[in-house]
DNA sequence: ATTGACAGATTGTTGAACAATCCCGCACTC
DNA sequence: GAGTGCGGGATTGTTCAACAATCTGTCAAT
């Protein structure tokens, strides 16, 4: 019973201890391919192509693909295969609907001594980045504000819906041409809530959300009609 | 283009076409078994034996059981096998907190002019169940409220979370020995719920469901706690 | 211009096979 | 007796090849 210290800590490791499945990491390579941007919504995947450029069997590439299909990245089409997902207006609407309900509900059930490390840190890190013209990492430092805001509920799931939301999101995001002028404006925003968090006024902080939400769906619904869909 | 009036409508049709994959199939049939309590938490499901029995391959199999462990019914262990998703009492906990965010959160946010009908036929549905002293059908009508109330955000995401929220709470449901006694107390308070929507009053109704499922959450964790896990 | 039929390509599903891993019982040591 | 190391059997992970079912596109017929 000496080492009862130990095993504890230990457990948190157990995650990346035990080597993906193949098919994670299968996943993991498209995943990446998608949110970023390399494989532009529409695309369709063909097993074949992939299996023979990924070395991997069908079976397990169906797999890979059920992932990602379940994540929203990618819709599987009965007898006619999978395509990168192709979110509409309406997508767009439920997104931001979805977030203004977490992500204000939690910030407004938030208690005054909850830990805001990590909401601070993703605060400084969008900072840092605009300072040094690092457009690509601001992004992606914003992402992990709301990720961080999300996880104030303490709730693995609210977490896990959050970060489907976002990834969803980020196929959305390269319609927008020029990242600096979309993401810039919300650094100030996204201090401003840390102060008011930081000040316990948690029902400014979640009306400040709300509000930059809103506008943020506005803009990206405008630059998406304008693409044509 | 004289016929565009029929086509319009068929498209709400489209989905009862598509018949399911075989994997959709075997999924359902194992959800319901599970949501039903007839496969008891932590029983270990053999694609050896379950494949024979239900006619179909291990890959199909293995395709189905990755449906539900998405849906967390299942858990998948590497190399070890899938089982019927056994809940912890942090489970419990998360599961209620996620639900007072997103059902608070909608009744909130419900404008005076949304539509009750599918929220006052639940209330109804289960008034009338329990009349007839139908008990089982009176938990089914609970869910199906708090389904109908989710679904006033007019999201599909919210309401997608909120159905596997719904399936993961059934698994706790089966620990709760007399369903009546469960199950009776919160038909009055559904009732009541409805009244406070129809009279406008959100802001009640909403603090009437969190604190009923504050409740029903610490009915659940004690009688968790007395059968060991 | 619409319809019908045919051919080619792709997915859905199956069955078998082999490697990797886990579980369980047994002997062995201290 | 408790703990350790070691097979043997069973189960899962992954791949492969094959066939059935379905979709897509083309071309002729009306």
């Amino acid at each position: 019973m000496a080492s009862s210290a130990w095993v504890e800590e230990l457990s948190g490791e157990r995650a990346a201890l035990t080597r993906a499945s193949t098919a994670g990491r299968v996943a993991e390579i498209l995943r990446s391919r998608i949110t970023e941007g390399r494989l532009p919504p529409g695309t369709r995947l063909s097993e074949e192509d992939i299996g023979v450029a990924l070395g991997v069997s069908r079976n397990t590439l169906r797999e890979a693909f059920r992932l990602l299909a379940h994540e929203r990245l990618l819709v599987h089409e009965f007898n006619r295969g999978v395509f990168v997902r192709r979110l509409t207006v309406d997508d767009v609407h439920d997104l931001y609907r979805f977030r203004r309900l977490v992500e204000g509900g939690v910030l407004r059930t938030t208690s005054a001594d909850a830990p805001l490390d990590d909401v601070r840190r993703a605060v400084e890190e969008g900072e840092s980045a605009a300072a040094g013209g690092r457009w690509v990492d601001v992004g992606t430092a914003n992402m992990r504000f709301h990720q961080a805001v999300a996880a104030l509920a303490g709730s693995p799931r609210v977490e896990e819906s959050m970060r489907h939301v976002l990834a969803e999101l980020r196929l959305v995001f390269h319609v927008m041409a020029a990242p600096r002028t979309f993401h810039e404006p919300y650094l100030a925003e996204n201090r401003r809530i840390l102060d008011l968090l930081e000040s316990g006024d948690v029902a400014g902080a979640a009306e400040t959300l709300e509000r930059y939400l809103t506008a943020a769906e506005a803009q990206l619904t405008e630059a998406y009609a304008a693409t044509g869909c």
